[in-house]
DNA sequence: GCCTCCTTTAAACATTTGTTTATATGTTCA
DNA sequence: TGAACATATAAACAAATGTTTAAAGGAGGC
């Protein structure tokens, strides 16, 4: 075990000091926590991540995207400005029609590993 | 372009008949989708972003990392719960005290690539 | 057995989130 | 210019989520 003497001025610093100022000072910034959360929030929801599925195969079209999973082109839209927002995905368009895309190759690199994981554990 | 003969009998099919086949056939399966989806919403807070960052630094029993976030030692326990019921974390208890570890090195991989690309994009 | 300490659980509450419905852009083609 | 079409946006609503507060387990020491 450890002594558990030092406390902190103001907040519960329990059992291992030592060990929780170690880590304290290694920790990632407070922005650093909110960007990569928010990265995996963006591809945490059934329907972004379906869009970044099918986006792997090859940019499409919002209707084509909307075709696919079976869902309002209206709530795949919106799910796409989210995703662009975030940098996940790029546009270009082509006369009225707009294709999408995944935007980088960590994008796929991160969808990759998580569905391997994904795969092993089940 | 291309033709927009063809219509499905009930749904949307827009614009690229060929490719929606296509990707259709390729795309991930319902249920992959949902565990996917859930594993990166799993990693899509803050707080349990924080967690599995002070994680990869080792193992930390319960008051240990509420006093590295600086948060209630309930809601920590309360996310340490939702993160093992996903099997991010594991844990180990040594008399009175529970220690937690990342469960796998998937989950440090992933932590690790989604970092880097917060890193690169800002 | 009883008290203390670390951790877990439960209920309640305010916030956030995703979809729907309806309307607005903006581009092409006649 | 006007009609048709692909996409985007806005407001509204129901559902899901994270923290707080309070109380309960459960292990060790006396």
């Amino acid at each position: 075990m450890r002594n558990r003497a030092e406390k902190d001025v103001c907040e519960i610093e329990c059992i291992h000091s030592n060990r929780v100022a170690q880590v304290r000072a290694a920790k990632l910034s407070e922005e650093e926590v909110e960007n990569l959360a928010a990265l995996f929030k963006a591809m945490g929801d059934p329907t972004r991540l379906q869009i970044i599925d099918v986006l792997s195969h090859g940019e499409l079209c919002v209707c084509d995207i909307a075709a696919l999973l079976g869902k309002t082109v209206s709530a795949v839209s919106h799910q796409l400005r989210y995703l662009r927002t975030m940098k996940l995905v790029r546009y270009r368009r082509e006369g009225k029609i707009v294709y999408y895309s995944l935007d980088d190759d960590h994008i796929f690199a991160l969808y990759r590993q998580g569905l391997e994981h994904v795969r092993e554990n089940k």
